[in-house]
RNA sequence: GGCCCGGUAGCUCAGUCGGUUAGAGCAGGGGACUCAUAAUCCCUUGGUCGGGGGUUCGAGUCCCUCCCGGGCUACCA
């Protein structure tokens, strides 16, 4: 049953900043739309999905500038990873675009000049923090300092996280730049801003009757923003121009000033439109300035101010069209936490895939997904048991059973009586594909698991198996697997938009590709049926347990060189770091060892041993030969390179450090036990490892 | 502090307009089967629906209040 008339629908996803990988958290929103795409396509509906990398802003400045490349070469490598991420997650987009295009920055320049000749736009003067050293303006996050009103140090710019108290970046004591470390100092530049309270008797209109949001996000936007009928809020001017130096572009009438990133981003919609538009020979008049064409956003809670106040009133001034609907949800926990990169739980799209197959985690999410807002929860030992028993145990379990019965005489001619089973399974279409169409997909995951537990006692009882040795039932025998196939079909069309892959196995298995919603209702009858092959693997909790410790490596890898510029921020550090001054050189030289894990630190045995003789070694420029003791009588032979450092006889007596368990190697003076434990680049430049005071030879170091 | 969303079985969650003995899946226990990726099927244990009060013939559901968790926001509603 397709709609009845076809509708034409634009679907985006929140454009991902062009600064870092896509993470599991922000392929729920990629997953949520790609999954109702997929159905409306399914459904008949003219749909088209657009996206594109958010590129500008002073973020993508900097870390191109502390990268040694250009803004482009940055933006464009960022480009290809989240393209092939997305691919990988078979997350089709009709086009994939980028804000820093020319079709976009005509665009801009087009709602600009609407806005503008609206009357909108006002110039008011800005102070904001400028790094003299950095040569570019601060936005608050660059700035830390000490509190003004409770003298924490180390700050944010915008709010102390000790005592609460909000501030501007100006007012805080000692405020620097984290890029730069320089004392900024305040400037004051002319800023653009647009009016918008000047649109709000249309927002409070929009929010309160067009039905393009969820309940609890037009409260919101009442509460916070727009305030009671009887008692309004003012909508603050919103601030669309950062001076230059940014990575945007230029404002044409306001020469030195570029747009702000969030002027251009949700822009970036339609420029993605328009670039598909070009490649297919279509209007862009059909699709955002048209009543036959519903518009629809998802995205994240975070970004809901930006989507639904000031997008709908740049729409409205353009006279483009307004959002159809917003659908906003809400974000993902591990194990019921906040994702934490220190704790490896923010999962990069790509390390994911190394382990694992997308499918188990596109149907997770579909099985969690509802139309509400809240948060949901990636629970790892649910994801691997849910995956594992609804996916292979019920769904793919149906096919695997019965389809080797038939690979020789295919389905029956005639469909069999089932009892009703498929005409059931075909009426829960219409609830099902409701349940899609409101993006509750938690609730056709469930609806369409019903159908697999109907399925799995039919098989059950009617014993293919045990028919099959009597050969008098092989007509039987074909019909109950007809039907077995027929109704894990049936189950593979209702989950194609989440499964993809699977509705293409399916199709080749029963020699008919699956592409339309209605192809439920009819059973496949007289038709050939391939060679069974596994339409999915189970989930291992290993490979869980693998990916995790994968993304915790990497968050640790990542930490390091990090750190090193945000120490700027802690004054006690920094000052502490500047007594000593240490160089770079010796981690330069060699960098911090692949990370290993406690039980590979334990298998190297070092012991505290002390030297009861040291002798030259005649013939040898470099080796001392060294006698250690372990205490207790049990001594060792070791050669040491140090001869260029230390005299024997200032060696012996004192303690060192001995790697114990070292094999023996044979050199030409003699065998060597283990090594004496030394950090330097060799020569005269030698530092032997001591234990403090008290140390006992023969004590293992851990 | 304000606002919003939650609290239902060990876990993840359904529960329509208030309507009979509160449901599912997983996990636990017992059995069957052996076609299938140790998959499947049948039976079964388990809940003061966060606490208290109220409305009602009847409350998981509506109202008040308190407790707990999460989110947003911040001296402004």
């Amino acid at each position: 049953m397709p709609d009845p008339t076809p509708r034409r629908l634009l679907v985006t996803s929140a454009l991902p900043y062009a600064n870092g990988p896509i993470h599991i958290g922000h392929l729920v929103e990629y997953l949520q739309t790609d999954i109702w795409v997929r159905f409306q396509k399914l459904r008949g509906n003219r749909c088209v999905y657009v996206c594109a990398d958010d590129t500008h802003g002073t973020a993508i400045m900097i870390r191109a500038r502390q990268e040694g490349r250009t803004e482009a070469d940055l933006i464009a490598a960022i480009k290809q990873e989240h393209e092939s991420d997305f691919a990988d997650f078979q997350i089709e987009f009709d086009n994939y675009g980028s804000t820093h295009s020319p079709e976009n920055e005509r665009l801009c320049g087009e709602l600009w000049a609407k806005i503008r000749a609206a009357g909108l736009v006002t110039e008011k003067n800005v102070e904001q923090l400028f790094d003299p050293q950095a040569g570019t303006f601060l936005a608050d996050r660059f700035v830390r300092g000490t509190c003004p009103q409770c003298g924490a140090t180390d700050q944010p710019g915008d709010n102390c996280s000790s005592c609460g108290a909000a501030y501007t970046p100006a007012e805080l004591i000692h405020p620097r730049s984290t890029l730069s470390g320089a004392t900024p100092e305040v400037r004051s530049a002319p800023h653009e801003f647009i009016a918008l309270e000047k649109l709000h008797g249309f927002l409070r209109e929009w929010v309160d009757t067009s039905g393009a949001l969820q309940n609890e996000i037009a409260n919101y936007l009442k509460g916070h923003f727009l305030g009671s009928k009887d008692k309004p809020l003012e909508l603050r001017d919103w601030d669309v121009s950062r001076p230059a130096p940014y990575f945007g572009f230029e404002i044409p009438d306001s020469p030195g000033n570029y747009w702000y990133v969030w002027f251009d981003a949700p822009i970036g919609y339609i420029a993605s439109t328009q670039q598909w538009c070009d490649k297919q020979g279509e209007s862009l008049d059909d699709w955002w300035r048209s009543d036959a064409c519903e518009i629809h956003h998802f995205l994240g809670k975070d970004i809901t101010y930006f989507h639904t106040l000031f997008w709908p009133g740049m729409l409205k001034t353009a006279g483009l069209s307004l959002p159809t609907k917003v659908h906003i949800h809400g974000f993902l926990t591990v194990d019921g936490e906040k994702m934490s990169k220190s704790k490896g739980t923010l999962v990069n799209a790509r390390t994911y895939l190394n382990h694992l197959d997308p499918q188990p985690l596109r149907y997770y999410y579909a099985s969690k997904l509802s139309s509400r807002v809240d948060d949901f929860d990636l629970t790892l030992d649910d994801f691997v048991t849910k995956v594992n028993t609804d996916l292979v145990g019920k769904v793919v379990n149906l096919a695997s059973r019965s389809a080797k019965f038939v690979e020789k005489t295919g389905l029956s001619a005639k469909y069999p009586d089932d009892g009703g089973l498929f005409a059931a399974g075909a009426a829960a279409a219409t609830e099902i594909a409701a349940a899609y169409e409101r993006t509750d997909y938690s609730q056709a995951m469930r609806l369409i698991m019903a159908l697999a537990d109907r399925a799995n006692p039919f098989v059950e009882e009617n014993k293919p198996w045990a028919l099959r040795k009597d050969l008098s039932q092989a007509d039987r025998v074909q019909d109950i697997c007809t039907i077995a196939l027929n109704l894990f079909r049936q189950i593979a069309i209702y989950l194609a938009p989440v499964l993809p892959r699977l509705a293409e196995q399916t199709g080749a298995l029963l020699g008919e590709p699956i592409t339309r919603w209605d192809q439920s209702q009819t059973p496949l009858v007289g038709t050939p049926v391939n060679k069974f092959q596994h339409l999915m693997q189970r989930v291992e909790p290993e490979k869980v347990q693998a990916m995790m410790e994968e993304s915790l490596a990497e968050s640790v890898d990542k930490k390091a060189p990090a750190e090193t510029p945000a120490t700027a921020g802690n004054d006690a550090l920094t000052a502490a770091l500047a007594k000593y001054n240490d160089g770079p050189e010796p981690l330069t030289a060699e960098p911090l060892a692949e990370e290993c894990v406690f039980d590979d630190f334990l298998k190297v045995d070092l012991r505290v041993a002390r030297v009861v003789e040291a002798n030259h070694v005649e013939g040898a420029d470099k080796l001392l030969q060294l006698t250690l003791s372990l205490g207790g009588g049990v001594t060792r032979n070791v050669f040491a390179g140090i001869k260029k450092a230390y005299p024997p006889e200032e060696l012996v007596g004192r303690l060192v450090m001995y790697v114990a368990n070292l094999a023996p190697r044979k050199m030409k003076f003699g065998i060597s036990t283990g090594m004496v434990a030394a950090s330097g680049p060799g020569g005269e430049e030698v530092f032997l490892l001591s234990p403090d005071e008290g140390a006992k030879p023969g004590q293992r170091v851990h």
